[in-house]
DNA sequence: CGAGGTCTTGAAGACGATCAACAAACGTGG
DNA sequence: CCACGTTTGTTGATCGTCTTCAAGACCTCG
């Protein structure tokens, strides 16, 4: 997502010491789980609903989603995933999919096999309070989802979504100035919400309207990020980011 | 829930011993988390938004709710809890409570420090992982519901809760024979719904109507699962009600 | 018996869905 | 570099689900 070439490691790196310090050792630890680099075309499953993965996977560049597909075709998107997030880090106690996850855009992705991950939770049982609070951290974002799916209407929900996501990007350096990329078409929004493409687009129209943010193409740029929170009654304390002993 | 005095550390074995075996002395450590039992009141809080506890809380017995406010006073419940549940695990490593738990009826509590479950974890790698994989179930549900709540209708999304609270409260011998007591007020469903009472009010008829299900006083009777399954679209997969090594 | 909470019902209204059509953007191949 | 086909975005009209408001019935518990 940016032009020089980052460590496959690096948005990991700074997702995790955004929430507690490394000691070196830990650093290199996690940083040796990266092996292997692969690529997936936008569309394409990183892992899909019933599989019994042997890896999980860790995402060093794109957008992925975790989704679910319900009998008449619909879809409901439960999570979005940054460069930095661990897509599958579950199946390595869940151990069968219960959903899928699939690639938004072009994703680089890092398959970490799970007798890796079983040995370094042994020898460092601080990374492994880590990893377990990634996943705990996850489980605070879909409440937040809840919340704005079962209370909030479609406006704030939306502009919630886009307060979040700076936040998340902007921790693993992928956003400053307001501004982030996020190529994303309108029906895969509405995947998201829980809405109607139709009704995405006009929601967004009304955030453009009210002068709080642009979307250009890939690019989304929030021009009022004080009006933005407010509209959306965001509080980003569900996502931790402070720095203490866990 | 039940006539006799089953240890306070029954149900959460059970859930646990559903998804894995437990050796002797990992049983008797996790019965030795319990020293303690507090009882609250309907609408009394076990952990409010914003603490800081010291402790995590096992729920012995009883029904309890996470939730959030938002600003304009409207609730939205983001998980139901039931006997065996950690409620709050999560601030072991969160450490600060971003929503409340709340008691739907009275509740049996036993607070677990965090220094006793800090060297449980380094003392039995195993068991650290079945904590974390509850939690990783917690997701999973969280998933669930924003499913049901993002592409569901009302009439499914409720039978789908429905299912889900008979298989959870089966694992941990709270109910049996597609029967169970859950007294809830129907304000209090359409706060985990995210609907407004009286529309809970119309779909519980519905489901009645249907034949599906009676509701008299606390008591939920489901009369015909494979219709209730149906009507909801309800896979259990996503419970991973399996036992497997972990 | 009275009071407060809960359940139920009706009527009106809002928010978002669906359907349909067209415009714009994109990518692909000629 | 243009032409064409496909995907994505936009707009309007209509419909349905769920909300809100209001009132009355029921129930429980003092």
């Amino acid at each position: 997502m940016n032009g020089r070439n980052a460590a496959p490691t690096e948005a990991m790196l700074l997702k995790i010491e955004q929430r507690d310090v490394l000691s070196p050792e830990e650093r290199s630890a996690l940083e040796s789980l990266v092996t292997e680099v692969r690529v997936y075309e936008p569309g394409q499953d990183i892992v899909s609903d019933g599989e019994r993965p042997a890896v999980s996977s860790l995402l060093i560049d794109g957008f992925a989603a975790r989704y679910k597909i319900l009998r008449g075709g619909e879809r409901q998107i439960t999570e979005l995933h940054v460069k930095g997030d661990f897509v599958d880090i579950h199946n390595f106690l869940l151990k069968i999919m219960d959903h899928g996850v699939t690639c938004i855009t072009r994703c680089q992705v890092a398959p970490v096999p799970h007798d890796r991950l079983a040995k370094l939770t042994t020898d460092y049982p601080h990374v492994s309070r880590l990893l377990w609070l990634m996943t705990l951290i996850d489980g605070a974002i879909h409440r937040e989802w809840l919340v704005a799916m079962g209370r909030r209407p479609a406006l704030a929900q939306t502009a919630h979504l886009l307060c979040e996501l700076y936040l998340r990007l902007k921790t693993v350096n992928a956003a400053e100035n307001l501004t982030f990329t996020f190529p994303v078409t309108q029906a895969e929004l509405g995947d998201v919400l829980g809405l109607s493409a139709v009704h995405v687009n006009r929601v967004l129209q009304e955030l453009r309207s009210m002068n709080l943010i642009t979307w250009r193409g890939p690019t989304v740029t929030i021009h009022d990020w004080e009006a933005l929170t407010e509209a959306a009654e965001f509080d980003p304390r569900y996502l931790h980011l402070l720095r203490e002993p866990r």
